[in-house]
DNA sequence: TACTAAAATTAGATTAGTCTAATTTTTGAA
DNA sequence: TTCAAAAATTAGACTAATCTAATTTTAGTA
């Protein structure tokens, strides 16, 4: 159940991919969320079936077994903790504590996890609104409309992020939005899906459709 | 500066060796300190001076730049803060964090030091009884006098441990010995340097040689 | 000073993970 | 159904870090 730096962010990888949905997971999709090689992608494939972590079949594409699916959450379950603990007992600011959880949660301790999150309070999401798996293995409800997708003339509620880069978490910072923000949404633009938006009851702004897909709303 | 974890592992025991005593530091030392072979030293050591973090002369032995020193003294501030952190924070035992701690140190950013120094009120000193260096680098007396080198007759303090090993760890434990406890040394059994102790005003015990040389007391 | 044992060094192999450059297989559109 | 593009795969090389098995150098003792 230890398994190397770079095993970890296979499994990982794989478990992001099945969560954005549900799709076919192959070698060349694993490559571009890992921004690597499809042929470095086939011989890790080879070495976590031999691990029965993953089962892969060309028609079936790669999936987490059991086991790998376990250990694929445990790492994201210390990922979402180590991001609380960043924010909010070491003042980081949203856009940074990414790039640090991505190597705190590789730190290998039977007991770490649960000392974490009892220490925290048992934190239910992340500051990106993702939900933190619990001890079990249970996932929190995910939020899963995102502001592109909804109707007009509504008000919603900022409840998660998808994308978690520096990038846009600082334009997110710059437009003030953060998790709990209310954004009404005003119009969408046929022509290319951008969205006329009031920000927190402030005067319109206009975002692109990527930007909508990206924010997470509660309905 | 920015090293990969093996290059920081190496800056580490050098820096450990030279705190030890002011000996030569030889290939073969390292080579015991990292528990592995000369071979693999002297492969390394020709990497960190091409990178300018060592000097390395077959009379003089390996000696740290200024360079070098004070990436080692980061990464120990770095092992210590976080020792503090698993034992005070996350109630993990004297005996567990080090092996944790070896881990964290190796966890790059460049605020996280001072971060974590502020949030745990700027310790002085680590569990182990270790100085915790400063963000200057500038690090605090260390105790120098072991149990095995004082005088009988006389109560001494517990300050600091120098093996770090679980297994002394969970010895000193059982003898009820931590930071702080008072010993008073009763005799030195001249046949074999064995110490006959009492722990905080107990009854007699008797402790080897190499238990007084890795207990460090305040004079 | 000569010699032996220890230490240092070199040479060459190994492992994990990666790459580029073929080559083969699959897929989807004409 | 055919065929071109995309995807998957193989082959072979590279890097970092390690090892074992020589070989060379150094140092201490007789």
């Amino acid at each position: 159940m230890v398994h190397t730096l770079t095993e970890e962010n296979y499994l990982k990888a794989i478990f992001r991919i099945s969560q954005n949905a549900d799709v076919k997971i192959t070698p060349t999709a694993i490559a571009e969320m890992l921004k690597n090689n499809p042929a470095s992608v086939i011989d890790m494939i080879k070495k976590l079936s031999d691990k029965k972590l993953i089962d892969y079949d060309k028609r079936e594409g790669v999936k987490l077994t059991d086991s790998g699916l376990n250990d694929a959450i445990q790492i994201v379950r210390k990922h979402r903790l180590w991001e609380v603990f960043l924010l909010e007992k070491l003042n980081y600011n949203w856009d940074e504590i990414h790039d640090i959880a991505e190597e705190l949660e590789h730190i290998q301790d039977d007991t770490l996890a649960d000392r974490l999150d009892k220490f925290l309070g048992f934190p239910e999401y992340d500051p990106h609104g993702d939900p933190i798996p619990k001890a079990n293995g249970k996932v929190p409800k995910s939020f899963s409309v995102t502001l592109a997708n909804v109707k007009e003339g509504i008000t919603y509620r900022v409840a998660a992020v998808k994308d978690t880069s520096s990038t846009f978490l600082q334009y997110l910072l710059k437009l003030n939005i953060g998790i709990g923000t209310t954004i009404h949404l005003v119009e969408k633009i046929p022509f290319d899906n951008s969205l006329v938006i009031s920000i927190g009851g402030k005067e319109n702004t206009t975002v692109s459709q990527k930007f909508g897909e990206n924010i997470l709303v509660d309905e």
